[in-house]
DNA sequence: GCCGTTTTCGGCCCGACTGTTTTCAGTCG
């Protein structure tokens, strides 16, 4: 798989492009074949050995050569010759907000300044205002700009925003002056890791709102302040966009401020086909407003299926939306059991009674208690006799509760040779076996996809949990082949997770889809600690709408009497 | 550099805020 390699490379070359000047829409031809690369589910080498680069969006003739040299050389020697243009570190240079293209090149040529250090330096001592267009604020602006780098302007995981957004919407909800609020940008489409928070209201008093907003007391710095669209660095470090508008507007600044950027391009394009413009205004043909007000209305206007948020990165739901093919994704509701949770028996704080009673208040037909194994000390891994003991216990709950089945499960170490923590004797005893790594992280690709796979192999194992070994903003995913777990899991019916937890979310959107795409079946699992954490659930499936997932697709949406067929295999 | 049911040439999403200058370029989303 050479997808990242092309698509890094592809992306470096339009920012050169961008610090010579060139056209904006070259550069732009760059940036999106990266990016169309990158997200590919083939492998770039095997489209370009069947000769169909030019198949795939944005590559014409001039990029497939440029792949194929990079494919078969393992370099690019346009990329090598522009490399030499300018040194890295100026090139890194873009990466500090505030700073473009122009600005970075009028540094660079008029005072020689090669690294982000002598940057700092000459901006500290005064040096960048003998350049034309640079001032006082500008020299602040941009050593701001190189804190926040060195800080690290990291995406932060879902759940993080989630709580920062709440904490502005409680603030702003307290605002009489406002009668609509609505959250956008990647939170709304539910990407396992944002950026920034947009917020989006409706009231007549644009001025008093931003006001609130910028003189919050949840903001640390304000870094713009506008009539009607304003920034600012909340106190826990993220920027957080506040944008007023017209309640005629509502809509379509939803649909402008929910993105993705992508998704924005193609649908205004598709827009300008059919004799409108579509803004953050509204609808127009001509200078005449048709309709704004909701995102419906604006959907409907473009002769297509509303798109749900979760689905609008361009990866061809606007074509889906058109054809009136858009998938009945999952819905929370379509849920019908958890099949990932802890009990006191391993590191939970809940006992079989209190998950089973949670369970059952959420409407679910099954719960599955899914402890640790032995080998895993640090969480309370249990040992063959407490299995039996927990096996009994579960025994005398389901005889109490009449409405919900409690699976006895376990979630089992693979080992780092690959075997699994129990003997196979024992595993006959479980209803449902999870098998997950949690040791030996930093083995090589083959190693832990042998291990993986070699789970999948074993007939007692019917989930492979957190199948990456991501934890969003903590740890790295693992090194694994993919593909061939993905055909293990299928050959074995081993269906893989989804695990909710926020730190976790894994497998994620992209993988889910490609999993699907083999024909593998998914399962989602909170993961949950405490019976509050059940309420997971819903973050997996939004990981799960995101992957265009089925409810037909996903295991525990079936009923108790299938799923025990199901683990029957 | 890509792309095409108005086009194989001439488009390519569209608007807000800031800083600097005095009408706009640069940057961002």
């Amino acid at each position: 798989m050479k997808n990242k390699e092309v698509s890094r490379i592809f992306r470096e070359i339009a920012q050169i492009l961008e610090l010579k000047g060139e056209n904006p829409f070259r550069i732009r031809a760059y940036e999106k074949a990266a990016q169309n690369v990158e997200s590919l589910e083939k492998d770039i080498e095997v489209v370009a050995k069947e000769d169909k680069l030019t198949s795939i969006a944005g590559i014409g003739v001039d990029l497939a050569g440029k792949i194929k040299e990079i494919v078969s050389t393992g370099k690019l020697k346009q990329y090598q010759a522009l490399k030499k243009e300018f040194p890295a570190d100026v090139i890194k240079m873009l990466d500090i907000p505030g700073l473009g293209p122009k600005t970075v090149k009028l540094i660079y040529e008029k005072l020689k300044i090669t690294t982000i250090k002598k940057l700092q330096d000459a901006a500290k001592s005064g040096r960048l205002q003998t350049l034309e267009g640079i001032r006082e604020k500008t020299e602040e602006n941009i050593l701001r700009g190189i804190e926040l780098v060195k800080k690290g302007s990291e995406r932060v995981p879902l759940s993080f925003a989630l709580d920062v957004s709440a904490e502005f919407l409680a603030e702003l909800r307290k605002c009489k002056e406002i009668d609509k609020i609505e959250v956008g940008g990647s939170l709304r489409r539910r990407k396992d890791t944002i950026r920034d928070i947009d917020i989006l209201v409706v009231s007549k008093r644009a001025d008093t709102v931003m006001n609130k907003f910028v003189n919050s007391k949840l903001v640390k710095e304000v870094l713009a302040h506008g009539k009607t669209k304003s920034s600012v660095i909340s106190k826990d470090n993220m920027q957080v966009d506040l944008r007023v508008v017209e309640n005629k507007s509502f809509g379509s600044a939803l649909l402008y401020f929910t993105g993705s950027k992508d998704f924005n391009v193609k649908f205004r394009q598709l827009a300008i086909k059919k004799g409108y413009k579509v803004n953050e205004y509204g609808a127009f043909k001509k200078e005449k407003y048709i309709c704004g007000k909701t995102e419906e209305d604006i959907f409907s206007l473009m002769k297509m299926a509303y798109i749900p948020p979760e689905l609008r990165e361009n990866r061809g739901e606007i074509e889906a939306a058109q054809k009136n093919k858009l998938p009945r994704l999952v819905k929370l509701k379509d849920i019908k059991g958890d099949l990932h949770v802890h009990s006191k028996y391993s590191d939970g704080t809940s006992s079989i009674e209190e998950i089973a009673a949670q369970a059952q208040l959420k409407g679910y037909e099954y719960v599955a208690v899914t402890d640790h194994s032995q080998s895993l000390k640090v969480a309370g891994g249990m040992s063959k006799e407490r299995v039996y003991k927990k096996i009994d216990e579960i025994k005398k709950v389901n005889k109490k509760f009449k409405k919900i089945k409690i699976l006895i499960g376990t979630e089992i170490d693979i080992l780092s040779d690959g075997s699994l923590d129990y003997p196979q004797k024992l595993l006959a005893e479980f209803d449902l076996v999870v098998a997950a790594i949690h040791s030996g992280f930093k083995q090589s690709k083959a190693q832990i996809t042998k291990r993986l796979v070699s789970a999948c192999n074993n007939k007692y194992v019917n989930i492979i949990a957190h199948p990456t070994g991501v934890l969003w903003g903590t740890r790295d995913p693992y090194d694994v082949d993919l593909e061939e777990v993905f055909k293990a899991a299928r050959d074995n019916e081993v269906a893989l997770e989804i695990n909710c937890h926020p730190q976790r979310l894994d497998l994620n959107d992209v993988n889910v889809m490609k999993a699907k795409a083999n024909g593998v079946k998914l399962t989602l699992g909170t993961d949950a600690h405490i019976i509050d954490q059940l309420s997971l659930m819903e973050l997996g499936v939004d990981v799960a709408r995101r992957g265009w997932l089925l409810k037909e697709d996903i295991i525990n949406s079936m009923p108790l009497d299938k799923v025990l067929k199901w683990l029957k295999k």
